[in-house]
DNA sequence: AGAGTTGGTAACTAAAAGAGACCATACCTC
DNA sequence: GAGGTATGGTCTCTTTTAGTTACCAACTCT
């Protein structure tokens, strides 16, 4: 079970490994990486948590500042910005004093929330491991030093 | 079709959802949070790069540097590192001259290539339609400019 | 002797994240 | 009508992070 890398392969080990190749022939063109292109949001700090937060309903920007919490306007607005740009959210104004924003995620953003959901049900179901790692690998350094 | 998010909800939905409003009850602590300490590494330049280049077989340092190609060395070394830190990755090094230090995933650094790989899937699937949305923004943008 | 290989580190620079003040508009209270 | 509140931002500044380049020690090959 602790060795599921030899011999046997499991089949994502192969898709991933294949997917490889496959890049390494194109050249890998960072610039037109889509991958790339995907994980930069999925990865920076907020755009994961403002998808979590529109997956039920859509929300005024305030309430999203609320919502989230520590986040500033400034990052807010970045983050909405770039996630309307690449087609997961839309934004839509209603001209009343004060202004009413509201965004809600499009068919895109919404089908997306399938394999991130996968991916933060794995962080949850092991981030002890994680974390027991970390420890590990912080107290051995310790005694290194 | 396009309407997925009025009334039918789907499994997924409500599932990030729920784990939104349990978020917000447990208060939110960015510090102690699972997610955001597994995206952060999911969502760095290099980190799913190296994953995917050790997914099928253990390897050195220098090539990884050869295979992965526009990341220099140091790079490298951290994302290798934080990686290692994190369990994902195993580090040996082999005392010959010049040294010899080998890379491999761990079993729970093979566990994340699953969901890993969906999103990764996902990606690739969509990327169109992300770089359509993309142009049709930035012409909007053209004009109201 | 000189060049190449190994797996890094140290010092520096460019880019991005983030905090905080500010803004126009209109409402509501005193 | 002065002062406070709310809206959805933007502008400026500082701190953090990403990334590049040069260098190192040890050994082998020519």
């Amino acid at each position: 079970m602790t060795k599921a890398h030899e011999g046997n392969l499991p089949a994502v080990t192969e898709e991933m490994s294949q997917r490889f190749d496959a890049w390494q022939e194109a050249g890998f063109d960072a610039a037109n990486c889509p991958v790339r292109d995907v994980l930069d949001r999925v990865g920076d700090k907020w755009s994961v948590l403002i998808l979590t937060a529109l997956a039920e309903e859509p929300k005024r920007f305030s309430a999203l500042n609320r919502a989230v919490g520590d986040i500033s306007k400034r990052m807010l607005t970045q983050t909405l910005r770039t996630l309307q740009r690449d087609g997961l959210v839309d934004r839509t104004v209603y001209p009343t004093t004060p202004p009413t924003v509201d965004y809600r995620l499009t068919e895109l953003g919404h089908s997306v929330l399938e394999p991130l959901s996968a991916l933060i049900a794995w962080a949850e179901t092991r981030h002890d491991d994680i974390r027991a790692a970390r420890n590990a690998f912080d107290e051995d350094e310790a005694v290194a030093a």
